[in-house]
DNA sequence: GTTGACATATGACAGTGTGTCATATAAAAT
DNA sequence: ATTTTATATGACACACTGTCATATGTCAAC
């Protein structure tokens, strides 16, 4: 987290500070972006960063979890307006993911995090179904969630549900992020994907 | 790839940087790696370094490369043992992969780039079911593959089975190597998985 | 309105690393 | 023996990081 100095600054400041920031890691990976770009976009000086910042990365999560955390809320909506079929609400979301992105230095961060993703970039996308994280948020989403159709009653079977899902969402888009694939093509694939894991592969005798 | 200067090298001096190398890449993810660690290691110049490689990656991909064509083949024969089933491989696989690792270098080696996976790294390891990277080896997998017990029949549907697979399989090693979960433990919750995904999780009406 | 205590700002600096290049050396070819 | 080609070497220019001594601002208390 950024230390007090940074949220004490005025706004006008911070936003700059925000903005150089957004713009370096759109335009290279986080092990690549370098502070001396970003203090010098803002115009500020290098020692003054570290007035705010523990490092590049402790910068670099704030700004990426202050993204997700919309993603969060938006995904609770989407099951709610699937009536609690995750399944739905998953595909939708990640056709909306991949698709809602029309500020391109927005895309770009996402992309450069997602290709190079670490464990925490991962578990920051992947916190959306991990108590760990916001138990505040995970239990909204397991109550919204419709376990009529479902086999597994239990919050415990519910979560290895979400995970897998979750696995295999992410490791989509990052095949369609670093590939050619077309939006459509992506979407398809990832429907086909969830299909499997409803109906599952094996021939039930 | 290496150049071939680094194939020309006398067998001595070339396992010396390797084992320089794979030290290195031990300690820390590939970003943090130091090439002045390796040469210095090595005892070679830091001229020689750029003789041999175009950069760290490139020397950082022939290893992993490496290592983990002796996973691809071990995975063929452990598919063949359990007679093409190929859940019951993957779990033994997922296994195997976590347990048999006594060489605690090696075991570094592939926590730091599971850990800090680029989307390189990550196709590294997920290759062991596309055709892009090894056509050879994708068949054997493929043929090797029983499908009687299986819905899908054809090539398609399975390459969508083992890319959810190896998906959740990456996913489930990335978690037990970052957090607490002992090799049983792991092992567990990623059977757990499969089974959801042979069986799938909704209600057949 | 002066003082002192505390918060913030600043940029020079030491340390570490990278990739290149001119030069030296060895090996092979003619 | 001489030219050509391959390899070796380490000094160098450049880039970046994190720190620290010093400067500047703020504000409550007297």
């Amino acid at each position: 987290m950024p230390k007090m100095t940074f949220f004490n600054l005025p706004d006008h400041k911070r936003k700059k500070l925000i903005d150089a920031a957004e713009k370096e890691f759109a335009r290279v990976a986080l092990f690549e972006a370098s502070i001396a770009n970003i203090v010098k976009t803002a115009g500020i000086p290098r020692g003054s960063f570290y007035q705010y910042f523990q490092d590049k990365e402790d910068l670099y999560f704030y700004l990426l979890d202050k993204k997700l955390d919309e993603s969060k809320r938006y995904f609770v909506s989407i099951l709610d307006h699937h009536n609690g079929d995750i399944f739905e609400a998953m595909v939708d979301m990640y056709h909306k993911f991949l698709v809602m992105m029309p500020d391109e230095e927005e895309h770009n961060f996402i992309k450069n995090a997602l290709l190079y993703a670490t464990n925490k970039v991962e578990n920051s996308f992947t916190s959306i179904f991990d108590s760990t994280y916001d138990n505040n948020h995970y239990y909204k989403v397991i109550e919204s969630i419709n376990r009529e159709k479902l086999k597994v009653k239990e919050d415990e079977d519910l979560l290895s549900i979400l995970q897998v899902m979750s696995a295999v969402a992410f490791h989509n888009i990052i095949v369609k992020l670093s590939n050619k694939l077309s939006d459509d093509e992506a979407t398809e694939q990832f429907k086909v994907q969830m299909e499997l894991l409803k109906h599952g592969v094996y021939q039930e005798t």
